[in-house]
Formats: C-alpha cells, sequence, structure tokens
DNA sequence: TCTCCATATGCCACTAGTTGCATAACATAG
DNA sequence: CTATGTTATGCAACTAGTGGCATATGGAGA
C-alpha cells in the first residue's frame, strides 16, 4: 500500500474545494510542516484521482487571471478516503543524513562535523522559534479554548513540532558537547 | 543536490570493506533505525559507484555459498565523501501521515483516530522498549567510557532515538487525551 | 526591453524508491 | 519431493519525487 499523495490530497479535498495552486501553497504553509509535494506531483496526481472519479472540477473563468479548476471530492473518494482512515498507518523509517554524516566521526573529521551541528543547532533554535511564534499568534489559551475538532489538526501538528524540535535541540547539543570533549583529547 | 545513497555507501564502505549483501544487511540492524535502502538499490548504487570509480571491488569465490564481491572505496570515493561532508546538509521536511489522518479530525471520526493513537502509543512504547534494551546491552556506563571516537555515531543515535521516541509518546498521549475529551461532548 | 513577482496549469526527462522476479550455492524440516 | 531459511547477486517494471521547461493572465521596477 503506497499512494500516500492520494489520500493527503483527498484529505484536503474533503476539508474544502480547491484548485491544485491553492493545495501547493497549502504545503508552503501549514501543512509543509509534515506534508509536501511538488506542483507537478500534485498536478499529476489530481488528473490520476480525476480519471478515477475520486476527485471532480469544476473550470472557472478568471478574468484577471488565468482560468482556474476548483476540485472537490467525489462519494467514492470519501469512501476511499474513509477506507483509509480504517487502515493502520505504516510509519516510515526515517532518513536521516546528520546521522550517517556522523558515521564518519573520527579525528580528521571532528572539526567539520562539529560546524555541522553548530549549523543544525542553529536551524533547529530558529525552527523553534517559528514554532513559538505560531502559537503566540494562533493558539492563546483563549484561541485554543474554543478551536473547533475540524481545527485541532493543526494545532496538535504545531504541539509535536514544539516537542520534537525541543528534543532534537537537546541531543545537537548533548551531541556537540560529547563530540567537543573528545576533541580535546580525551581519545 | 541528492545522491544520498551514494554516500551512505560511500561512508559505509570508508569504515570497512563490505559485500552488497553486508551492506543491505546492515540497513536491516543498526543502521536501518536512520538510514534504508532495497537491495535492488545498494546493488544498483554500488554499480554506478564502480562505473565512477569512486569504489572498486575484489571477487571471492565461495565454495559452500555463492560467490561474493568485496567493495572498497577508492581514493576518489574518499575526497567525494569528503566534499559532501563540508556541504551542509539539507533537512528534509518529514512526511507524518499520522498527521495527515488528523486532518480528517470531526465527530464521526474521533473513534477511529483514537484507535489509530492507541496503535500508535503502543508501537512507540515497543520502541522506546528496544532501544532501552539496545542501551542496557551495548552502552553501560562501563561500555560507554571506553567507546572509541569511531563507534561514537550509533550510540548518538541511540540517543537521538530515545529522545524522539520520547517526545513522540508524550505528544501521542496528548493528543489522545485532547482528543477523548472532545469526543465527551467538550464540542 | 528584461527581470521579478503573483495566480494558474501542464509536459518532459530524469532519479530514487518499491515490488516482483530470477539465479546460484547450501541447509533443514515435513 | 516441496517449503523454508541462509548467503549472494542481479534484472525489470512500475511508482514517487525532482528539476527544468512551458503557457497564460496580470503587475511592478530597472
Amino acid at each position: 500500500m503506497h499512494m500516500a499523495l492520494k489520500f493527503v490530497l483527498l484529505t484536503l479535498l474533503d476539508r474544502e474545494r480547491q484548485t491544485g495552486y491553492e493545495i501547493v501553497k497549502t504545503f508552503e504553509s501549514a501543512v509543509g510542516y509534515f506534508w509536501s509535494a511538488s506542483h507537478q506531483q500534485v498536478y499529476r496526481e489530481l488528473s490520476k484521482l480525476t480519471d478515477e472519479n475520486l476527485v471532480k472540477f469544476t473550470s472557472i473563468k478568471q478574468g484577471d487571471k488565468p482560468d482556474k479548476k476548483v476540485y472537490r471530492i467525489t462519494a467514492s473518494g470519501k469512501q476511499d478516503l474513509q477506507q483509509w482512515l480504517q487502515a493502520p498507518v505504516k510509519a516510515s523509517p526515517g532518513k536521516d543524513l546528520l546521522l550517517v554524516k556522523l558515521l564518519n566521526l573520527r579525528a580528521e573529521n571532528v572539526a567539520v562535523l562539529l560546524e555541522e551541528l553548530d549549523r543544525a543547532i542553529k536551524s533547529a533554535e530558529e525552527r523553534a522559534a517559528v514554532y513559538s511564534g505560531i502559537k503566540k499568534t494562533y493558539y492563546s489559551k483563549e484561541q485554543r479554548a474554543s478551536l473547533a475538532l475540524e481545527d485541532l489538526a493543526l494545532y496538535l501538528a504545531l504541539k509535536k513540532g514544539i516537542g520534537s524540535v525541543a528534543a532534537h535541540i537537546k541531543w545537537l547539543r548533548e551531541t556537540r558537547a560529547e563530540i567537543a570533549e573528545y576533541g580535546q583529547g580525551r581519545e
């Protein structure tokens, strides 16, 4: 079983009617933190989903802009989506090139790997700050108290992001310290 | 810049000479927690790396088993690897189908999503137990004290795994509780 | 004019990943 | 004998992902 993008698109179109362009924009914003796909992929998949009658579109002429196709999920599409929801998600083992780089750890590579870790720390801290800002702006205590069930997912995704980036920063710092200590002559 | 598997293979062959089969086995054990590739991919890539003179192999006849090719990295390969080490790693935004599923959150899907979360909690707890067992078996305090620099990477990978699975379990539990609370009629 | 940006869609060629199949050598169990 | 497992390698077909190119409509700036 694969076809993950299919179900991502069905999910998004189940929430609201959208153009391919809007979906691509979604992947560049909120959803982009936990899914992404190029516009070529999106249009390719939408075309297939249309052929399979899982979605349909309405063409709309826009005077000031190019024409657009607004897609919506069909009843068949809803069925497929519901079946997918019932099926267990297979967790995909991640790929972490930073850890691969650390496999190259030996005396002559210590400096370059410490640089990599410093970059990673900086980048992770920036990401943590972004998440924190999003939380403050969109999910204050009051805003969270009035969140509808349908709007909870993005908040939960944010919480996951916050928790995992914090754990990552913790690990990065400890790793950096441990390697720097080896570099000091421990080995 | 892509070709990630290329550098994973160069890294592994820089550490020790190996057959394609051994590399695949590596992806099924320790390294598999942070990288993976099918045997078809491995052989395809090894073939390309050989054509590009980044690795070379020695064919060995084995009486009781099929012949094998033992690969090793060339000087060119080492150069390529070193250049890659100097270059910043691009963090790839993850893909999280569980979060995509949560986008389907509404009253009629609460039960099925709670089931999914329960499965995820169970699975994550099992993974945490595996990591804990590995730490206890291979990385006791004494063993860690005598770890060579070259052997640190797998320990650091384990630490990362432990930290991130803990954060994940925390989030899963909080998420489950929050959704169950909505299901109790908060909405 | 060109370049960049926005909205909007699409084709093409290639790489990376997946799945199925295959061969060769051995072993064990039913 | 078949089935399963191991060690060992490889081909083929397909899907998923990436990067480049393109068109169409508009805008702004150098």
